[in-house]
DNA sequence: TAGATTGTTAATCGATTAACAATC
DNA sequence: TAGATTGTTAATCGATTAACAATC
């Protein structure tokens, strides 16, 4: 597998695969690059060239099998197996990310949220309980925690990241208004959802 | 204000936004693009680029206007005025939206939230009231309604955004996991939480 | 075998970066 | 005026699309 595919073709990953699953569901078997450009609202070339990427998984004369491209791409992803959660920041934000069981069906799963409010530690959401900020290092520890799901204030952000970045932690899904630059050892996504509320409203500018 | 703007120089400017917000906070009155691409982590060239894309913003010789710049942005982007939102679907996610202050002070403020579960009706989040789905027209129309924040489950969402979009809504603001194509008229933004979460998943196996 | 469709190379298009003349 | 830094044009780089030979 290549290590230098860029970002663009990354973030196409996961549509790719949710495409795929609802082929699946619908029960195909095959699906040419060209059908499922009709679907999918993309040029067939730009899925040839994306899977191409990662290797040969189509069949001149025929297209891809379904099943077996959906496999492949759950695996390039990682969703072929678990991947152990925390939720640091046990406010409503990180209280609906505990709630919400998609993530769960797809391997993510939210082992513990962590607060420093002494009136939320004790309780649970989902059956998640709520632990103390300072049991978070022998949790990690102990649990074999990939992520750590960061829903704490702003200002928070910067220490608890590095601080779990440190722990070895390999990656923040970062719900803050921050900019993280940790270490190459830890990976980063943002959600930045007040970014993208304000790309909502500069378009509503353009098209009014 | 040119009309064919890419999307990438869109979704930079709520990042220069905030940039520029924090040096506001700070009393810096001029900075220069060679300054806040070295905060940025951009280049000055793009940041020059961006910027006269809408305009000249700056001055030779002396740079930017921080607190000008900050107003001339904010305009671009809309945020210079309050945005009514509804919330459709008052699960977990629908209420930490809800919830959530920061949206509120960039001038989104939701105005009511809706769902079909008997229970949940007449309940309030922070003040602001769940109603049946039933009403959701009459809301829009009587509120002046402009963006729709979507928190349903997938499989209702593409019924709902198509109802509030012919009722007039300008904008979606997606969190539900299908991509809605809906005519011109309204605008829709898609979160997709779980394709963040699996890009994640991703850059972890790269890294690993 | 003939038809279909991939994998892959080449062409095009667009975005980023570099350079510099204009100007405060 | 001299120095600094923009606005903008030109050069480069990368991503997307088109084309087609390979092959099932």
């Amino acid at each position: 597998m290549d290590n230098n595919i860029s970002k663009q073709v990354i973030s196409r990953l996961p549509r790719y695969l949710r495409y795929l699953g609802s082929l699946k569901d619908k029960n195909i078997e095959r699906i040419s690059s060209r059908e499922l450009s009709g679907i999918m609202n993309v040029t067939a070339s730009q899925i040839r060239q994306d899977l191409n990427q990662f290797g040969g998984f189509g069949q001149q004369g025929y297209g891809y099998n379904v099943e077996k491209l959906y496999d492949e791409i759950s695996k390039i992803i990682g969703v072929d197996h678990i991947h152990n959660c925390i939720i640091i920041g046990a406010g409503n934000l990180g209280k609906a990310v505990a709630g919400y069981t998609e993530f769960e069906r797809r391997g993510f799963i939210v082992q513990a949220l962590f607060d420093n409010n002494e009136n939320k530690i004790g309780n649970a959401v989902r059956g998640i309980k709520i632990y103390g900020m300072d049991s978070i290092s022998d949790f990690i520890a102990q649990n074999d925690i990939d992520i750590a799901i960061l829903t704490v204030p702003s200002a928070a952000a910067k220490d608890i990241a590095e601080k779990v970045a440190s722990e070895g932690i390999s990656a923040i899904w970062n719900f803050t208004n921050t900019d993280l630059d940790i270490d190459a050892e830890c990976v980063v996504e943002n959600v930045h959802l007040l970014d993208s509320l304000m790309t909502l409203s500069y378009n509503i500018e353009k098209n009014g």
